[in-house]
DNA sequence: TCTGGGGTCCTAGGACCC
DNA sequence: TCTGGGGTCCTAGGACCC
């Protein structure tokens, strides 16, 4: 009987935030950015959940609820390095580790008996080498199966510790909302409800077949949730095992829609650097490029094409995204966002004939300089000459790195 | 309410091949 | 003139998660 461990951090942005200016504490804090700006809560204090605000909640619908909430801006890097040492204090505890997402992981914990005693007993070990090595609250769940810990750690929530023992499984899960098995959103609970399906007990009293006839792969896989099992996709690689990433994306909500063309292109440009820097830190080449495009009534389109050859470059991304904008934008239409995808990845850089070579090369070391600039003075430090054009001007450098190519008209 | 940004996985139709 | 079947790849869209 295997044991597993889901570790969550306890309002994880906010918590960090409070870090930083410990005068939050205890305050109703929303992290995410201004009360009249585009966007969405991506996390609320404890004390701001009172009053209704949740992740996801647009902004203003947050003020509306809670106008005496402190409203701060995210600060990626600092919840990037706090994620960080969490991850180092969960492997000094236990090898077998893996992140799930930036404030949460997955411990196996099978055959630790002898080292840390029974499953409570290591959760508090744990819990306290978390809080001393971080200064931050975390939830654990203890379970035979990874989507019982998760669910756990949830009821856990705040600064707690929840173990189902083996065998309980059923009856832990039956009184719960089907809204709580990871996997069930808006869209699946409401599907559910209308079958007069509420409780996760309902769900497990159901036939497979009758799941897997009304909601095909999906549904069979929601009849194994319902029980407690572990089964498809994720669940069946072992924890700690390193899958590299599957896509890279940059996207852009422009604070006004705008149908200017340039600055749309500038930030076509911006976003197709910002996709060529994580494949090179990655040693990812992009076998396909998509663009996003929303307009103002929030309709959204995709267009993807698959390249010829696999690319790490700027400005091959940069030409592939521009040419899907152009083929695909209604001219004229004030766009909301734009957002550039790269997939179908290939480690080992592409054969190439031996003129394309000397050219690729060159650029290729170029990239790596505008790399090392970045780290030095920051993202907006280097860019594609279209970047310069439009609202970017002026934050870039005239051809700092000595980018080869022509110049831009105008 | 007026809706971010970064991901993963699934479905479904059409092209294409044998 | 009307007519296969299966497999795989590509593309678009959508549900869901944090």
């Amino acid at each position: 009987m295997p044991t597993y461990f889901h570790l969550d951090m306890d309002a994880f942005f906010v918590s960090v935030e409070e870090l930083f200016d410990p005068a939050l504490k205890r305050k109703p804090v929303v992290v995410g950015g201004r009360p009249n700006e585009r966007g969405v809560v991506s996390a609320a204090s404890y004390a701001a959940r009172q009053f209704g605000v949740h992740s996801a909640m647009p902004l203003r619908t947050a003020y509306k609820l809670c106008p005496q909430a402190i409203f701060v801006d995210g600060h990626p890097e600092r919840y990037r390095e706090y994620s960080g040492k969490v991850y180092q204090a969960l492997q000094s505890f236990s090898p077998l580790v893996e992140m799930a997402s930036i404030d949460e992981a997955y411990l196996d914990m099978t055959g630790t008996e002898r080292l840390y005693g029974p499953p409570l007993r290591a959760a508090y070990l744990l819990h306290e080498r978390i809080l001393r090595s971080t200064q931050l609250n975390c939830s654990i769940g203890i379970a035979a199966s990874r989507l019982v810990a998760k669910i756990s750690s949830d009821l856990a929530k705040p600064n707690g510790v929840l173990w189902v023992i083996p065998g309980h499984e059923a009856a832990f899960l039956a009184p719960l909302d089907v809204r709580k098995v990871p996997g069930v959103g808006k869209v699946t609970e409401k599907n559910l409800h209308a079958l007069g399906i509420r409780k996760v007990g309902d769900l497990a009293k159901l036939e497979e077949s009758f799941l897997a006839e009304r909601f095909g792969k999906w549904g069979l896989a929601l009849a194994g949730k319902s029980r407690g099992l572990d089964a498809g996709g994720w669940f069946d690689t072992a924890i700690g095992e390193d899958t590299g990433p599957k896509s890279i994306s940059h996207e852009h909500t422009f604070s006004e829609d705008t149908a200017d063309i340039a600055q749309l292109e500038a930030t076509l440009a911006r976003l197709s650097e910002m996709v060529g820097r994580r494949l090179r830190e990655h040693r990812l080449h992009a076998g396909a490029i998509q663009l996003k495009l929303r307009y103002s009534d929030f309709s959204t389109i995709t267009r993807a094409r698959s390249l010829s050859r696999a690319t790490q470059l700027d400005t091959e991304l940069f030409q592939q995204a521009r040419e899907l904008f152009r083929r695909n934008w209604r001219t004229g239409a004030p766009v909301r966002l734009l957002g550039v995808h790269a997939s179908g990845f290939e480690e080992e850089a592409p054969q190439m004939d031996l003129i394309g070579e000397e050219h690729h090369e060159r650029w290729k070391q170029t990239l790596a300089a505008a790399d090392r600039l970045r780290e030095r003075f920051g993202e907006s430090a280097v860019s594609l000459a279209a970047g310069m054009r439009g609202q970017f001007r002026e934050r870039t450098h005239e051809n700092p790195a000595g980018l080869p190519g022509k110049k831009p008209k105008g």
